[in-house]
DNA sequence: ATGAAAGCGCTAACAC
DNA sequence: GTGTTAGCGCTTTCAT
């Protein structure tokens, strides 16, 4: 049977408010009786029970991940971070996959609320924010991680979208493109990745016509059908922006089948600088995210939220950055 | 203020057992009460502590995983299938990322005690497997993933290394390959790929002499240096079996550098078939790993071990497959 | 400097 | 069918 405070105590001959108070180093201790409690506590093996203190003390030291996917690298570097930072500042995460899928958001709420957790990360997903406002009405202190939220006023850390889709375009333009086309899935974040991108095309006085297609995932495969319309164009684009990564080497991988060299006859570009971007070939200009800070970023502010020692709530807006591999080039 | 149990009752005008029988559906409740206590509940929006009920009841319905790194793809996959199977059967996972670093895990495993959690699922890693034998010894439910512990008593789900290797090697030997090498690293599972890659070469009355390289981590980097070593010989092998698909893609990569083309000049096998192994090009033949089934086998065996459905320990080896791509070729 | 005792929110006998 | 009550292992006043 494991031993509790009381065996403890009973073993060193004293009570078990003195065992508690060595424990937590609270109140005041002779060095005598602290060195003996000590002594018996590892003598016993003696593991302090934290589903018994969090009944009284009212925290768990744990935080909940809502994440759409932990077997997306995306998301798992996202959420390494994350635990990297909590584990730094004392909590453990509990991490919920919940593939995009309301219902099991929800439930997952649901289960995170009745284990107590001290506070939940939310990480992209979430089309509906009335279960975030609810959270929050709750009390439970929340983050908001790689999604903003303009209508809800939530703790949130993100990256300018907008500017990568601009400095995508800005490199596309540097190297003499004018015909450009876009691959993109409808979600938030990409509409203002392709919102930058055509800005920054507009200020050149260039227009971007029809040319964005709409993948119904994230997968190399819908990246591939999508340029290989584009290619098959007899207008065809001379460069290709893609809103994430496997879209990017999908379009690679069109090109290939057309017999079109990436980067000489058709330069691609992704977006977020996934472990994808540096494996394949030829390695994929992209725009990165800061992924280490955006989790770190989060979990500094749900603790501080949990923590109390703030009482507004921010936006974190990290900027994304070119790095530019062997995927484009000049025209 | 967050409703207890004896607000429900008290608005509902009945006893806290009463209220805890409709919340466990045990004991017989009349179907008029029943439905009145689920009503005050809902009106409430009052969510029954898990901790604490996890006091009387001694289960916490979570499961702690010890895994060498969450943003490796390999592991994150795993990760998830372990959190889907978990889930299906009412447990939450707490996943702690130990880099392979032995106080990590010696920390981390204290800390889950301290949490009361059901079960701890140890994924790979583990070198020293004194704190294993003590985890079991202190009456842990406990199941090792993706590695194996010949010498232990302890519920084990593994693939078979030998016969992933033997695979290998018979792919390459049907396509006519010689004189192949190996870049490996020297770890449990793969000294057993390598053996059973030697071992279908000595069948066929080849000896692989000298020509293992071995890597100290698994990056693309180092895999790459190894195979320019191997590639600078002027009796240099015509193909490459690596222990791990980032050690098979850095040869590739140091195959384009030498000027010679893959899969026709140079065939590269690799292992685990991750998400690299599709994504690069040429996609890489590999030895796949049943991960989603290794996940999933590793919660289930926990599971019976926890809820006492099991008296004896037991190994589950899963088998590897050949998946073949283009990276290797008929000589 | 140390201890006694009252909870924390819930479950499980057991009584009615 | 429903209620009473004794814990679960710990923290935290409040005495001493």
């Amino acid at each position: 049977m494991k031993s509790t405070i009381y065996d403890v105590a009973h073993k060193a001959g004293v009570s078990i408010a003195t065992v508690s108070k060595v424990i937590n180093q609270t109140g005041r201790i002779s060095d005598k009786t602290r060195k003996l409690v000590t002594a018996v506590m590892k003598e016993m093996g003696y593991e302090p029970s934290m589903i018994a203190s969090a009944m009284t003390r009212k925290s768990t030291l744990t935080i909940g991940v809502l994440i759409p996917d932990l077997s997306n690298p995306f998301f798992a570097s996202l959420a390494r971070s994350i635990e990297d930072r909590g584990h730094h500042l004392g909590y453990n995460i509990m991490i919920c996959s919940t593939d995009y899928d309301p219902d099991k958001e929800l439930k997952y709420i649901t289960l995170l609320k009745r284990k107590s957790v001290d506070g939940i990360i939310l990480v992209s997903g979430f089309e509906q924010t009335k279960m975030i406002a609810d959270l929050i009405s709750q009390g439970m202190p929340t983050v908001v991680v790689a999604r903003e939220i303009p209508s809800l006023e939530v703790d949130t850390v993100s990256i300018d979208n907008f500017l990568g889709g601009f400095q995508a375009a800005k490199h596309l333009l540097s190297l003499g493109h004018k015909k450009t086309a876009v691959i993109t899935r409808d979600l938030w974040s990409n509409r203002e990745r392709v919102r930058g991108f055509k800005q920054a095309l507009q200020e050149e006085g260039i227009e971007l016509e029809q040319d964005i297609k709409y993948a119904t995932d994230s997968s190399l495969e819908n990246g591939r059908e999508l340029a290989c319309q584009l290619l098959e164009s007899p207008d065809r684009p001379t460069a290709i922006f893609a809103c994430d990564d496997p879209l990017a080497i999908g379009a690679v991988v069109a090109a290939r089948e057309f017999g079109l060299s990436v980067p000489d006859q058709l330069s691609v570009i992704g977006f977020d600088d996934t472990i994808w971007a540096k494996v394949c070939f030829p390695p994929l200009t992209t725009i990165a995210q800061p992924l280490y800070d955006i989790g770190s970023a989060g979990m500094d502010l749900l603790v501080q939220e949990i923590k109390g020692q703030k009482s507004n709530k921010q936006r974190i807006i990290l900027l994304p950055k070119l790095v530019i591999r062997e995927s484009t080039m000049q025209i």
